[in-house]
DNA sequence: GGCCAGGTTCGCT
DNA sequence: AGCGAACATGGC
């Protein structure tokens, strides 16, 4: 049963400044490949879930980052034009290549403390979930633990229940359904390694999706105050999942995980400080950030997780180096 | 081996 | 209201 496979490709156009292997890089942490996204060899690859038709989506940027626009390939047993649309309409999305930066930059250009950090990001844009389901659970999944331990979890649980296809030998898999969620029972979900009390939220989310009580996806043209009422009514969601949705699922410019212990980390060392800062100092002091905290977190995270963390380091430190180089002038 | 990780809930004061 | 424990597991 050898499929037939079919390619369609467009373009899509982004605001500039847009920097696409800054962008697609933050999607994959940085790491190449992470959870249902691939960022190689200059390529940002996903595969799509449209209307029940899976599609790899293959992404590249040649132009530069004042004038983009990426180049998009879609292949699959099923495509055809009409896919181009909503297939672009979705990595749009996740590539975040509406977003209008320059209202952000303007506000940090002011900023002492922002100023290096995003002169070393130009171009990043906040990468978006395809879905708000899959960004609620990938949190629920991160809560608490390690990133490693958290990147476990996430490539267990799309390994097990996210639909696949193969290409050219290679296994793409895209994000689980919710009724494959629904339908797995909490000791699946404990022998990937899901505490007791995860595998129920993960567990009950689902099924309410499912069972249609819950519609998470609506939540996108929702208010800000009934996003957060809905969500925290929710197991296993706090203020925390909260906040993280609001920047990473659904758009909104100003959302800020305060009680982030990795965030914390590094707002104390962009201040200058020994130690994290409080969630309450965070808080206090990020309201000059507003509205374009969900910006400020991210490029935060960028730094760290790029390892770029000089980003972070005050830049009217003396800087007495060891090793310094006798600069001219 | 112990403690901490990109939190949240639950049970006690 | 506020505080502490429990939770899974990899890494230092």
């Amino acid at each position: 049963m050898s499929a037939r496979f079919q390619t369609v490709t467009a373009l899509i156009p982004a605001i500039p400044p847009y920097n696409f292997a800054l962008t697609a890089g933050y999607a994959t942490y940085f790491r190449g490949r992470y959870g249902t996204d691939i960022f190689e060899n200059g390529a940002f690859r996903r595969l799509l879930d449209i209307n029940g038709r899976l599609m790899l989506a293959s992404l590249s940027a040649r132009s530069p980052i004042a004038a983009p626009q990426l180049s998009i390939e879609l292949t699959g047993t099923d495509v055809d034009r009409a896919a181009i649309g909503p297939a672009t309409a979705q990595v749009a999305k996740i590539l975040g290549t509406g977003q209008d930066l320059t209202p952000f930059y303007a506000m940090a250009r002011q900023d002492k403390a922002l100023t290096r950090l995003i002169g070393g990001l130009y171009g990043l844009h906040v990468p978006q979930t395809a879905t708000v389901f899959e960004a609620l659970i990938l949190a629920i999944l991160g809560q608490q633990i390690s990133a490693s331990v958290a990147h476990q979890l996430r490539t267990a649980l799309i390994r097990a229940y996210g639909p696949s296809l193969t290409l050219a030998g290679t296994v793409y898999q895209a994000f689980p359904h919710p009724s494959s969620l629904a339908t797995a029972g909490i000791e699946e979900f404990r022998t990937l390694g899901l505490s007791l009390r995860k595998a129920e939220y993960v567990s009950a989310i689902a099924r309410a999706i499912t069972d249609g009580k819950l519609d998470l996806e609506s939540l996108f043209a929702k208010p800000e105050s009934e996003v957060v009422t809905l969500l925290s009514s929710l197991r296993g969601v706090g203020p925390w999942t909260v906040e993280w949705l609001l920047v990473r699922a659904l758009g909104r410019k100003d959302g800020f995980p305060a009680s982030d212990l990795a965030l914390l980390r590094m707002m104390g060392t962009l201040l200058g400080r020994e130690a994290p800062v409080t969630p309450e100092e965070a808080r206090a002091y990020s309201s000059r950030w507003s509205p374009f905290r969900s910006y400020v977190t991210t490029y935060l995270f960028a730094a760290a997780r790029s390892g770029h963390l000089e980003l972070l380091q005050p830049d009217d430190s003396p800087s007495d180096t060891e090793e310094n180089e006798s600069r001219p002038n």
